[in-house]
DNA sequence: CTGTTAGCGCTTTCAT
DNA sequence: ATGAAAGCGCTAACAG
């Protein structure tokens, strides 16, 4: 990659033609004569020589064939599912993917893109960082194309590409409501995000569209990881009034209030936003709010590659579906093996995005 | 990044200077005098321009601040974690990430890697595809530094950094072996893969050890995915001889057998490669070998910019530990909630590196 | 301090 | 069909 630092010249020498022609060969190749390319082709070969990108694309329209993505975290499985999806599609435009984490810090943030934008990539899609953007904006507008993911800051105009936070958040609520609940506690994550702040707006409206008193006291916000959500699911469980389910903000959440649960031998109802592995397997029934990552990804690429081709349309919002899984633990009355089927879960479609 | 192509000679003109002061000041811009740079500074940030890393590192020993990683699949939380290390290093170093997907194609992942190099990226770490190298083997040694993870195909020279494979499945089973276990199956993915032929080893090895017979029926190899291992479960348990415990040889098999005894109603204990959410709320006891991923990742990546940095030591191959998770289910004959404590999982470490 | 002048590796007219 | 030459946007001597 450096130390093979060949370049046109050398194998332009090697074969005894001009730099302009192996170019030629190098391209498509026409206007070559046969035993001229033949000989240039054998010189590239022995030398190993690679075409340099960087000074092909320094000539023309800067295309870099390159997009970027900036996510918080590359190991949370919704980035990486988005990630997935994002780079079907950068291959199947025959661009390559920068990834980079921002660890949540809107700092680090704005330099990675001014970094991106120097590289000249051809666009980039972001999970924007919570916080401030002023004084930040104005140059990204300038930028070239930018799509959001899942979220965008405040006052940033953009494309955006996320999930029915809302109604998922909503429809998982309203089952716990449907299955006689009355008292659902919220165990949420950074509620200063706009995500977080749409599930706990599905969560407040169906406890009004069932005409149930929200208790502030079941809230539980801003806990940063599984073991804050647990340690709150405890605090929640042994107050005087404990609900008698929980609704979790995220898949973190969701470990951690399970966890808890299990750890205090309680077995409240949960519901969830995210999917869960081995879900169906959990003593405790639960309910969670599946979709599509990887699609995700793939609309927002899509989306962003259309803006690179030149569509200069209105903004584009687009929202994408989410499910409820219901999972029913077997009852636990049958005594020793129990063959009571597949246990497959419960798909109910969601209600109309918000 | 495309729109926005201004060049430093619209800065010059818009400032009244040259190109040469431009540049001077948008780098360390010594020798520039205070009045010219404010002049300057003021129209570059009218203008929103941005320097062209392109065009800046044209010329010198080819640095473009990149490196690139090679993976079957992003969404795999393996794979991902890995990914996440190899983030957190690149940044550390002032280099930007660029990764890519195989989908266990060694045809692609050449096409991918003679891509990489044409974009000089200052090195590559790559979890290879499983396949046929030859005639590709030459050009990879001329080319830059690169970084085997997980594993190296057959013939190619060069660093590695892996897991003890061998020793974690080793002592997995060793364990079911220890919890009086003789009929223990093997479910397993790609045989071919090094990495699955490790871990093969190391369950043998472990019966050998046991005095154990190692019976081919309790092998089923090459499952493509959890549904494939769930067949392959099913198939093994109603067998003439079923199994007593089961040894599963990654995440993706664990799921799959975990499901299939669900379904059956069955609870053989299991004990399984990579690490599983939630392992310690289910009713079956399961033994999970756990590693540190992200520390593969950073590991690799550290190593990868040694090499960059110009060390040309012999080859190193790193083998990381792992250790062994034991979770207990709680005992079935209290009955009601139970306060039996914290379910602390047992962590035994790893024997010593094969 | 600042401007002028060569290139970096490649593509692309324009001649031949 | 092939070569010579002029840049692409920027950096780095080299002069003033």
């Amino acid at each position: 990659m450096n130390a093979n630092s060949l370049t046109m010249h050398d194998v332009a020498r090697a074969a005894g033609v001009s730099v302009a022609t192996v170019s030629r060969v190098v391209n498509d190749g026409r206007y070559v004569g046969e035993a001229t390319r033949r000989k240039v082709n054998q010189a590239i070969d022995e030398l190993g020589f690679q075409p340099n990108r960087i000074a092909q694309n320094l000539r023309p329209g800067q295309v870099t064939s390159t997009i970027a993505l900036i996510i918080e975290d590359i190991a949370n499985p919704f980035s990486s599912a988005i990630a997935q999806g994002v780079e079907e599609v950068a291959r199947s435009q025959d661009h390559l993917l920068l990834i980079s984490a921002t660890h949540r810090d809107v700092g680090q943030q704005r330099d990675l893109m001014r970094e991106l934008v120097r590289r000249r990539v051809d666009g980039m899609l972001v999970m924007a960082a919570d916080g401030d953007y002023t004084g930040f904006l104005p140059e990204i507008e300038r930028w070239g194309p930018i799509v959001f993911i899942d979220r965008r800051p405040r006052g940033v105009k953009g494309d955006v590409v996320l999930l029915d936070n809302y109604g998922g958040a909503r429809q998982a609520v309203q089952h716990l409501l449907d299955r006689g609940h009355r008292r659902i506690s919220y165990v949420g994550g950074a509620s200063s995000v706009s995500t977080g702040g749409r599930r706990l707006g599905g969560y407040r409206q169906a406890l009004r569209d069932a005409g149930c008193p929200a208790d502030p006291a079941l809230l539980s916000l801003d806990n940063h990881d599984a073991a804050a959500a647990a340690a709150a699911t405890a605090r929640l469980c042994t107050g005087e009034q404990p609900p008698t389910a929980i609704f979790a903000d995220n898949n973190r959440m969701s470990v951690g209030v399970l966890q808890a649960l299990h750890r205090l031998g309680a077995s409240l109802e949960v519901a969830g936003f995210d999917d869960l592995e081995l879900a169906n397997l959990l003593a405790v029934p639960t309910a969670l709010v599946s979709y599509d990552a990887t699609e995700v990804g793939r609309r927002a690429a899509q989306l962003l590659f259309s803006r690179i081709g030149g569509d200069d349309g209105p903004l584009r919002r687009i929202v994408l579906p989410t499910s409820l899984i219901v999972h029913e633990p077997p009852q636990p009355d049958h005594s020793g093996t129990d063959h009571s089927g597949p246990a497959t879960p419960a798909l109910l479609p969601a209600p109309a995005a918000s």
